[in-house]
This record gives structure tokens, C-alpha cells and sequence, in this order.
DNA sequence: CGTACCTTTGAGACCCGTCAAGAGAGGTGG
DNA sequence: CCACCTCTCTTGACGGGTCTCAAAGGTACG
């Protein structure tokens, strides 16, 4: 959890500068072309990312994840500074929003602190159940939007190892609560593709708690 | 930890509406001025306040604290949606911000934005006693920018209670931690007054961990 | 079919929460 | 001025949620 795999680089400005238009970063390098223009806004066309904050041992904390369609710069999308770089997920492209100020990120940015409040609620007085419960909701959420419409099935790239660093758990406690959920059919995640079960049930697991014990109380 | 003391009123309306230039708000009522007109930025004038989100078991999580001199504008301000209203802690005094469109609320919203970071980062991987550490740094410098110069002794209003739902921990922790924090010499708060010790101690302690074990490691 | 990586499971330990009781500080009224 | 009350902080004992260490089971890939 603490060292980055192999499948989680940083992402390239090797790849030249981003143009107007679209840049195309794949692997390797912090994404330092938004750092180079902080008023250029970009766009996430295709693929994940996330920002990481270390600390000196080697703690990791994923701050938060951008999905495909999210609006990408570095300062406003993330809470950050230079100490928390962004990584690619997988694969990414990404464009550049023309004739786009600041201004124009305002909603973005504000999306942005909403979900941050969240996950704050989450880290400071939720279960890993609950919060665990409370992300892929969220997640689900964020990729209907994207499309409309709720989904039950979705393309989710992310490891239990993201999970933790993002909830601040360790692997192995998002592996035994992921069972949990799993055999109380509210939700799984297995190898890329995540399953929601009833958004109601994990709606209420998110804002009263669930219950902890296996197959709902007895 | 749980029910609002009477010292946690609720920044009131009811004192007529705000007018261009200042309003006044001690208790009672939550700050619906300001939801009235999203558009409209203020200041805190005097006094300290706070965002807090309530899960529907009675578990609060205070997302963030308001000092002398923030700007308050529910969306912007905190991580923030109908769910999380602003708090008084003490009394205080709004000032309109004349003349302030949207844009000019981004320093502070930016602002915001990375100190909600910081604290996903503590409440994900920082132990409680890393936690209070990062946490009073924090307000001794933000204290420190409205006046110029660090200094060493700051009033600050808030209790035991404050800290623990703004930390994710319980009150009898926090309790235990700052006196290991005051044994090392590193930092006290007691009725309403701070004091800071060896900053740079107190951040190696954020930033590597601290001795847990009281009086440092023998 | 061997290697590497991820996930799962078990056992034991630790950090932190809960329950409970006691100690100080302020406020109020007699 | 002192008894009494309330609120907050403190301290101890105990329990539980989560972490760490360790090893085994799957799955992909060469």
C-alpha cells in the first residue's frame, strides 16, 4: 500500500508540452504540464487518475480520484499543493478547455470541496463498512452521471490497495469488509468490474450505519 | 461529543437580514443569510465558527473551523451541501464583501480546498497524537497570517470536544494525547488559551510521526 | 508450468472507543 | 463567604475495530 505498483505512474509531460487540443499521457512523469499553466484548464477525456499525498515513511493517502469527463488542474481539482502529485490510474488523454478562465471551473471546483467534505465525514466517524459502503456509491454515482442513468455494473480500475489509501485502511481490513458487502449483496469489486446491489440499502449503510455482523442481523 | 452544548448556537438570522456593510449574529438560528444569497461573499469579522456534518446516529464531524478574517459563503467555504449548516462558537460578526463577484471568493475557496486535503491526509494516515499536532500547527499559523510573526500564546476558543469531532477521535482521546503532547513540551490548550512550542518539532511530528511514548523515545 | 501479483484468511497486538468515576473551575443563591 | 450545581477535563479499566505479520489460494502471463 505504501509503494507505487507499476501500474500506478505518475503522469507524462514526456510526451510534450499539452497543446491546444489534446495530450496524450500514458505512463511515466508527474503531470507537471498543468503545474506549467495553472490558469489552463484540462479535461480528463479517457481514463482514471488520483492525487496522493505521502508522508515521509512512506504512508500513502489517495486525496482524490478523477474520472473520465472530470476537469483536470491541479491546484483547483485536487486538495493540493506540491506535495500531493498526480498519478495515472491507467491509460489517460487528456484535452485542453479552450477559451476556459478560472471562473469556468468554479462548479468543478465546488463538486470538488463537496466530495472532499464527504470523504472527511467518512475518514472522521464512519466504519470501514460505512465507508466503503459510502465510496462505491459515490463512484457509481459519478459514472452514472457521465452517462445517466443508473448502472449496476461498472468498469471501476482501482485495486483494493487504492481503496485503502483513499479510506484510510489497510489492505487486508478492505478485503475482509469488501466479503462483508459482498455476502450481504449490497455491493462487490472484483478484478476492474464493481457491482452495486441496492442503492437504498447502501444509502442507509452510508447515513445510520450497517450492520457489521455477516448476513444482516440475526 | 454528540449533542450541541449551548455554547454551539447556531449563527442566527434572526437579527434582520445582512445588510451591505455588517450584521451581527450571536446565537440561535443557523446562518441562512448567507444560503439566501449564494452570490454574496462575507467576513468573519469577529469571532469563530464552524461547518459540521451530523450522520443520523448523532455522530458529528466538524469539516472545518471559521477564524477572524475567513470569508463565509456556505458553498464555497466548506466541503458543504444543505447538509452541513455553520455554527457560532463564539459571538460573532459578518461583514459583507462589497462589490465581490464569484471570482473574487478563489483565493479563499483555493484556500480552503488545500487545508481540506490536509486534513483528509490526517484523518486517513496520521495517529491521533500526529493528528493534534498538524491540527494546532495549523490554527497557530492561520492565527499567525492575521497578525504577522509566529507567535506563542493564542486564545483559542475551542474544547476538547471541538477537537475530537474535528479529529475523528473521541473526547477522552484527545484528553490523553495533549497531555503527552504537553509532557513533551510540544504544545497545551487549556480554557481557551494555546500554546505553542518547538514549531519545528511539532512538525516532524506531522510530517514522520511523533514518539508516542511519553517524554519522547527513552 | 513457473513466476509475479493480487486477494483472502488466520492469529495476535495495538490504537482508540466506551463506560464510569473523580477532580477543578465558575456560577448562583442563601 | 460558602454550599451546591454544572460543565469540562482527567484518569482507569475494559472491549472492540483495525493493523501487522504471515502464509496460502487465484489468476494472468510468459
Amino acid at each position: 500500500m505504501t509503494d507505487l505498483p507499476v501500474t500506478d505512474r505518475p503522469v507524462s509531460h514526456t510526451h510534450g508540452r499539452l497543446a491546444a487540443g489534446y495530450s496524450v499521457a500514458c505512463e511515466a512523469g508527474r503531470d507537471i504540464a498543468q503545474a506549467g499553466d495553472p490558469n489552463q484548464l484540462y479535461r480528463l477525456a479517457d481514463g482514471w487518475a488520483f492525487g496522493a499525498h505521502m508522508l515521509e515513511d512512506g504512508r500513502r493517502q489517495i486525496v482524490s480520484f478523477l474520472l473520465p469527463g472530470d476537469l483536470v488542474n491541479a491546484p483547483a481539482v485536487l486538495g493540493c499543493r506540491e506535495a500531493t502529485p498526480l498519478y495515472a490510474l491507467t491509460d489517460v488523454r487528456l484535452e485542453a478547455e479552450h477559451g476556459s478562465g478560472p471562473t469556468d471551473a468554479l462548479p468543478a471546483v465546488l463538486a470538488q470541496m463537496a466530495r472532499l467534505g464527504e470523504q472527511v465525514v467518512s475518514l472522521g466517524r464512519r466504519t470501514a463498512y460505512e465507508r466503503i459502503a459510502a465510496f462505491l456509491l459515490q463512484i457509481g454515482e459519478r459514472l452514472d452521471g457521465a452517462v445517466g442513468g443508473a448502472g449496476q455494473r461498472y468498469l471501476v480500475p482501482l485495486r483494493l490497495e487504492h481503496l485503502a489509501d483513499h479510506l484510510g485502511l489497510s489492505v487486508v481490513h478492505v478485503s475482509r469488509t469488501m466479503r462483508q458487502l459482498r455476502d450481504n449483496g449490497l455491493a462487490s469489486l472484483y478484478r476492474g468490474e464493481m457491482e452495486l446491489g441496492d442503492r437504498t440499502a447502501l444509502a442507509r449503510v452510508r447515513e445510520c450505519g450497517g450492520p457489521k455482523p455477516a448476513t444482516a442481523p440475526n
